[in-house]
RNA sequence: CCAGUUGACCGGGUGGCCGCUCCCGUUCAGGGAUUUUCCCUGAAGGGGGGAGGAAAGUCCGGGCUCCACGGAAACACGGUGCCGGAUAACGUCCGGCGGGGGCGACCCCAGGGAAAGUGCCACAGAAAGCAGACUACCUCCUGCGGCUUUUUUGAAGCGGCAGGGGGAAAAGGUGAAAGGGUGCGGUAAGAGCGCACCGCGGUGCUGGCAACAGGACCGGCAUGGUAAACCCCACCGGGAGCAAGACCAAAUAGGGAUGACGCGGGGGCAACCCCGGCCUUGUUUUCGGGCCAGUCAUCCGGGUUGGUUGCACGAGGCGUCAGAGCAAUCUGCGUCCCAGAUGAAUGGUCACCACGCAGCGGGAGACCGCUGCCCUACAGAACCCGGCUUACAGGUCAACUGGCCUG
């Protein structure tokens, strides 16, 4: 597992597949890659340094325990939202787990060529 | 025991599972090199370090870095403002002084200058800065009534109303503030008009390094407030900031430096003389310094992206340490190495415990048991220090003050 460190990676996956849900936007792109990588974002407006700090860390940690379900070849994008602040772990979890789901079982996209991140 | 003041400190703990970053060994793999030693990269496994009292706001002061190198004067702009000390420095801290508040411990103060000048002082009030007079006071004159005394005309006295002249600034009322305050004398009524005390001003004395304090003599009171209004005085201050700056690698448009020839305009055969323009980090002037058109040669920089460095041994932390000092702090000794990320690590999750809150039950009560909730507030290093300010659930300790009870 790679993770997104840089702007082009999260421009270029903001142009692919994305899910909406109560927790966080799920954000998919397929890139030539041998395996996955997973970046995520927190904008100011969900709270000060310290609050989006914890949104990242756990939902990295939820993103962990669910790191079978992932598609090797794509790159993720996780946007979380203020709701992971006070949310129970399993139900962040299982969330994240169905929304990978839907977006496996989902009819490939028409081919955008995607440019390669590195 | 209750209420309070000041100072210092803590700001969840334990265990299981999963995970991140840095450092040091070990093993393995690949590459470089000259065989080992050695260097670079990656992986596995082991050990160790890993957010705060405010890391925050970015409000002050510094270190460090760059701005092609300066000196002097004037002006402008910004800041500070009782005195002494501490400090690298400060608008910070400590100790005093003065003023104000509190029964007290103690707390608060943007605390230089208002007889250099300008401005402002709403509402209320007669009047708000320069003296003036609304009600009321005293006195005199004129006019009109009244009452008393006396023997009538008349005279004398008392008081009223209206108008006018003069005195006075004490009383009432307004206001944040009304041209010293209180008391006694004095007066027609009054007034620093006189006196005592206090205040104010001046002179010299004593104590103190000083701010200032104390008392003496003189003056009879003149000078309202406001300088977080302009201003005056004293002192301080170059600008930008780690995205500073340095290096490396890519890819790209053509700016600069050095050297040689040579070099702005005018005069002169020439040496040389006269007149210029631009830069010199707030502005101006001056002194000094540098530069001015073109050609050739050599070399370099700037912007963009990525990486390395700056980048963590420092005005460093700790010590029932010693010494100096009332203290801030300083000196000495010992000891320790204690975060270095860069889409940004230092955690996520589960269980238990402690703490807190709510409910129920038991108990005279301190309290005990069960269940549930938050499983904790403010908040996340970004070059580094010293401060200030702001935010903060809950808790601990010490000293002191006031009250109540007991001995």
């Amino acid at each position: 597992m790679r993770r997104l460190k840089k702007r082009f990676q999260f421009l270029n996956a903001a142009r692919g597949e994305r899910i909406s849900g109560r927790f966080f936007v799920l954000q998919r792109v397929r890139v030539e890659q041998e395996d996955f990588g997973v970046g995520f974002t927190v904008t100011k407006r969900m709270g000060n340094s310290a609050e989006r700090n914890r949104i990242k860390r756990r939902l990295r940690a939820a993103v962990m325990a669910c790191k079978g379900c992932f598609a090797d070849r794509h790159d993720y994008v996780l946007i979380g939202k203020r709701e992971v602040l006070n949310a129970p772990f399993a139900e962040l979890v299982q969330r994240l787990g169905s929304t990978l789901q839907r977006m496996e079982r989902r009819p490939p996209p028409a081919d955008r060529p995607a440019s390669p991140n590195s």
